[in-house]
DNA sequence: TTACGTGCAAATACTTTGCAGTTCC
DNA sequence: GGAACTGCAAAGTATTTGCACGTAA
């Protein structure tokens, strides 16, 4: 991602912290400049590791609560897995779902438009009002697929 | 559902048991017997408060460990929520996905062979191979909706 | 100066596991 | 008789919260 991207983040996120009455500080800025170089689905360890490069002294409590400011700013969302919760950027980001290998952990994105049109259809149908949604797609990836149809013979 | 359905799967369990070394117990049968009955997207307590109502003495602990089996048989299938699992019963039914209202909790089913196909389409782009999906809905249910509406005005 | 931010430790919520006693085959 | 089952209590995991101290505005 480009710099200038990233300033537009941060820009956003400043402005978020203003309009809240919250203040900046030093953690906040080392918290949203390694998630946004990250560009990747990062979980809240993973997301620590990154961040105690830089400052060994920044907690664990803080990159929770930094998370979920940046959710609330609409910089981060959240893939909801089992038993760990991931971040992924989602400034100017179209929707999108994932494929979960298994084997590997790697996550892979896939939107679908026509997915989308046939829930909002099924939702109709019933009088419910989407606010949001979890498709999440669990199997192989290509690479651990091949490596274990090997392995089987 | 009929009670002969509910023989079919107090069957498929006793055949899994059998066929795995393990044991029956009056226990095992007390849980599969209120978990068909209460064909709905039952919590681990949910379920325990039912089974303690014909015997107070079974534990949770044993309630887990046996949808766990239930599911490795067939019987069972785990919504994976938030914070917390439901579980539905399994057997003979077509794969649905699930519509949850964020107010009252109520989860209403739907299927859509056009998704699965889609995602299918999906997949293969990327040379990945589906093994399970999860794929909730949030929202609000028809009857919140209206309660929410009048509230507003 | 004062409300907000931080890190630690403790609390929480759900689920799993170790263990000693019990039951099924 | 011996492996499997059970319930309790304890441990485990991911996340949140209370609190005393620090810091931005």
């Amino acid at each position: 991602m480009a710099a200038a991207a990233q300033r537009e983040e941060k820009d956003v996120f400043d402005a978020y912290l203003v309009k809240h009455h919250l203040k900046r500080s030093e953690q906040r800025e080392v918290i949203l400049d390694a998630f946004l170089k990250a560009e990747k689905h990062l979980s809240v360890d993973d997301l620590l590791t990154l961040v105690q490069k830089r400052r060994p002294d920044i907690g664990r409590t803080t990159v929770y609560r930094t998370l979920k400011l940046l959710q609330e700013a609409g910089l981060a969302s959240e893939l909801a897995l089992d038993g760990q919760s991931r971040f992924e950027p989602d400034w100017n980001r179209a929707h999108h779902d994932h494929f979960i290998c298994k084997t590997c952990g790697d996550i892979f994105e896939f939107s679908s438009p026509e997915i989308e049109r046939l829930q909002d259809v099924a939702a109709e149908a019933i009088g419910f009002v989407i606010e949001g949604h979890r498709h999440q797609i669990f199997g192989l990836c290509e690479r651990c697929a091949a490596r274990r149809d090997s392995a089987r013979r």
